[in-house]
DNA sequence: GAACCGTGGCA
DNA sequence: TTGCCAAGGTT
């Protein structure tokens, strides 16, 4: 009797979307009757046999290697991680290597890689399991969740690879495969079919072998229930899938709502001095934060404008005096949410200062270009300079 | 809830 | 070429 009143607060629960209520709901649903023991069954039957089993971080139980790539693999595809991974390992073998070297030695590691919080928190967790945890990831999630980068998800990776916990993950390969495999007719990212999708993810977690369940969900989701043209004719969900049943794959999970992006543009110096050139630390808030790149000037100043004259001047006051200014080709970067106009200029200084700039800019040989923790334009852009400087003028 | 935070690959 | 997307977390 007491179970039936139970089910009726369940639905309560879960159809409201706010209060702290939501993981007790998730537990619930199991007794709702969202569980299927055959589902785990059959995502760990595949995997066993057709999943991956080769990627440089598994076949191991180092929390330490999982929890490297778990965070390289945020919203970042298995492709581009590898080289990566490879080179950060070599470098920082073990948590407390990490947890040791200098700021910048880490943020030239992952250069290129993008989203660079994920850097400066991988770091700070480091130390954090060095100082708080002597130097070993906990196998609790809820533990595990509290560190600096690491969410929801990640900790029930991190916790079910390192030390076979049973908890559920939800990242984008396991709400793709929901959203077909229980037709979810509304955007995942929205909080109330999130909220659901974790219920499910809970209440179809397996008794034993959640690691190889979880690695499961992943190779689906990356290998078979793809974005576009899903090989369904291999998957071992397909005779349960409400997507596939009505064919309607190209349209599950639904799109995210798209908006317009905006557009900001922005003048970048390039200073220089015999084989140097002046770098700027950005600050950790922002875009490509904690990053070095190219000192900045407001881009609607144009040459020959009195203005223009002025906040070169400015802007190089610290490190000489300019000598010439050449305008180099433009480019643009496209973001997730801007895109970036840049208007890069070459300035060679007449006469270097001794005296040393703000801690803030400092100068770099070029020849350490490739190593620095710079963003992926900017280094390109500054390799080209380096190597074909004729290319690049107008 | 919504905005913010990178980059490279691919259709 | 442009648009879309990929093993999310933080504010």
């Amino acid at each position: 009797m007491k179970r039936v009143v139970d089910e009726q607060q369940l639905v309560a629960d879960v159809s409201d979307q706010t209060g702290s209520s939501k993981r007790l709901a998730a537990k619930e649903m199991h007794a709702a009757g969202l569980a299927d023991p055959s589902f785990s069954q059959d995502v760990i039957d595949w995997q066993k046999q057709h999943g991956r089993h080769a990627l440089p971080w598994q076949n191991t139980r180092d929390a330490y290697r999982v929890w490297l790539s778990e965070i390289m693999l945020q919203q970042t595809q298995v492709a581009a991680v590898i080289p990566y991974y490879q080179r950060f390992l070599q470098t920082f073998p073990t948590v407390d290597s990490l947890a040791d070297a200098p700021s910048e030695e880490v943020m030239a590691h992952w250069s290129g890689l993008g989203y660079y919080s994920r850097a400066r928190n991988l770091h700070k967790c480091a130390q954090a399991i060095v100082a708080q945890h002597g130097g070993v990831f906990p196998s609790d999630p809820v533990v595990l969740e509290e560190l600096p980068g690491i969410g929801r998800s990640t900790a029930a990776a991190i916790a079910a690879f390192s030390y076979g916990t049973r908890a559920a993950i939800l990242d984008g390969n396991v709400k793709r495969v929901f959203a077909r495999v229980f037709g979810v007719e509304r955007y995942p990212g929205e909080k109330a079919i999130e909220n659901e999708m974790w219920a499910r993810a809970v209440a179809l977690l397996p008794g034993t072998g959640v690691e190889a369940y979880t690695q499961g969900l992943m190779d689906l989701g990356a290998t078979l229930c793809t974005r576009n043209r899903p090989s369904c004719h291999r998957c071992p969900l397909a005779q349960r899938c409400i997507a596939y049943a009505t064919a309607r794959t190209n349209e599950l999970p639904v799109r995210k709502p798209k908006k317009a992006v905006p557009e900001k543009s922005v003048a970048m110096l390039l200073i220089i001095d015999g084989d140097q050139i002046v770098l700027e630390q950005r600050p950790d808030k922002g875009i490509w934060g904690g990053l070095l790149s190219l000192p900045e000037m407001d881009a609607a100043l144009q040459p020959g404008n009195a203005d223009f004259d002025v906040a070169v001047t400015r802007a190089t006051a610290a490190f000489g005096v300019p000598d010439s200014v050449e305008k180099l080709m433009e480019f643009s970067h496209t973001f997730t949410h801007f895109k970036l106009h840049v208007t890069p200029y070459r300035i060679n200084l007449a006469h270097r200062l001794q005296i040393a700039g703000q801690s803030t800019h400092n100068w770099y040989p070029l020849h350490r270009m490739a190593a620095a923790p710079l963003p992926a334009p900017i280094k390109k852009l500054l390799l080209a300079v380096f190597r074909e400087p004729d290319l690049l003028s107008e």
